[in-house]
DNA sequence: AACACTCTTGACCGCATGGTCGGTTTTATG
DNA sequence: CATAAAACCGACCATGCGGTCAAGAGTGTT
């Protein structure tokens, strides 16, 4: 038997990883290139093509393993309630802001099959939001219970796009501010 | 003296605009062809480029519109309050959904030069918004303000991602529901 | 030491894209 | 009716992209 895959293999891989979300959230995903990722993880072209099959497996693997962090995240917050969401969601985005922008506007240009697995995510961490708000407002009707919920992700999806971690409030101090908005956002709706 | 441009030169001129702007949005700018767009607008490429310099000048037009038209209903609503505010815009964006996708995640990839204009108008919008929230709330920080401002943002601004017309509560309810949540959400936070 | 396989690269390929060009048709003006 | 420009098109071009390849260097196994 001959040698096996190197012991830093998944660290080498991880490392291309976040070095390509970075650069891909920075240039678009579709008007990034991998040559210009692999000149960003400091390796050739070809290297990346080593760890992965094409983009699009990198831009797979970059969304499934954000993903799963974040549902592993709430999952653990799942009985701190609302409050506890919002919070664990925003600084669980930290140091993921790439990841999460890919995931928003990138995602959609991958192919149907790879998808559907990252849609089925979503789709968890939508049913452990809404179960928090059908907590504090079980009288909602599912329509309503379902856009309530989607205003509180609206909420936590724009905040990458208009915080600088130099300027304003911190990211804990707006998870705070947050939950109090939601709290107070789903009395009233 | 020949002949000036023809009469219809502005309804073509905004034809192909919004069959560009569907196009687009429905592809990513970045992924959709030039080619593409032309087919969708039943014209030839060559003929988009009789009417635009580039695929830039394009994107530019489309978003400048789209921000012109936006800046006005804002305006006219200004005095109707946060929940005027709030119903306006999502009113607004009933058959610019495109458009408004388009300006959430193309106008990045425009040049700086091209991109300032955009912003200036984008800014006003906050201007206005912010204004309207610190007639209900005079007591916030700058720091809050803003914050709380931009929460409002991402609620609709997150709207067209999730809402199907053809599922779930209107637009309409939805608008009531949001200026609900709304006002629930500022005197909470 | 010999082997077999991973790791790593620079050079290369086919293709789709944004954009151009030469030409034809149409139309307002004189 | 003559004409000059606008309106419109099919074919073409240069470039940059995702992806491949052949080959060398490094390393765990026997």
């Amino acid at each position: 038997m001959p040698r096996g895959i190197a012991k830093d293999h998944d660290e080498k891989r991880a490392a291309i990883r976040k070095g390509a979300a970075g650069y891909f959230a920075r240039h678009g995903y579709d008007r990034a290139s991998m040559t210009g990722a692999a000149r960003e993880c400091g390796v050739s072209k070809a290297l990346i093509y080593h760890y992965y099959d094409s983009k699009e497996a990198l831009l797979f693997d970059i969304l499934s393993t954000h993903l799963s962090e974040l549902e592993e995240v709430l999952e653990e917050a799942r009985d701190e309630g609302l409050p506890g969401l919002i919070r664990a969601t925003l600084m669980a985005y930290e140091n993921a802001d790439a990841e999460h922008k890919l995931q928003l506007d990138a995602l959609a240009t991958l192919p149907a099959e790879l998808q559907t697995p990252l849609i089925h995510s979503q789709r968890n961490l939508v049913a452990i939001m809404s179960d928090a708000v059908a907590k504090e407002r079980g009288d909602l009707s599912p329509d309503r219970l379902r856009a309530v919920t989607m205003t509180v992700f609206g909420i936590l999806n724009w905040f990458y796009m208009w915080h600088r971690p130099d300027r304003g409030l911190s990211r804990a101090d707006y998870a705070a501010l947050a939950a109090d908005f939601v709290r107070g956002g789903i009395a009233a709706a």
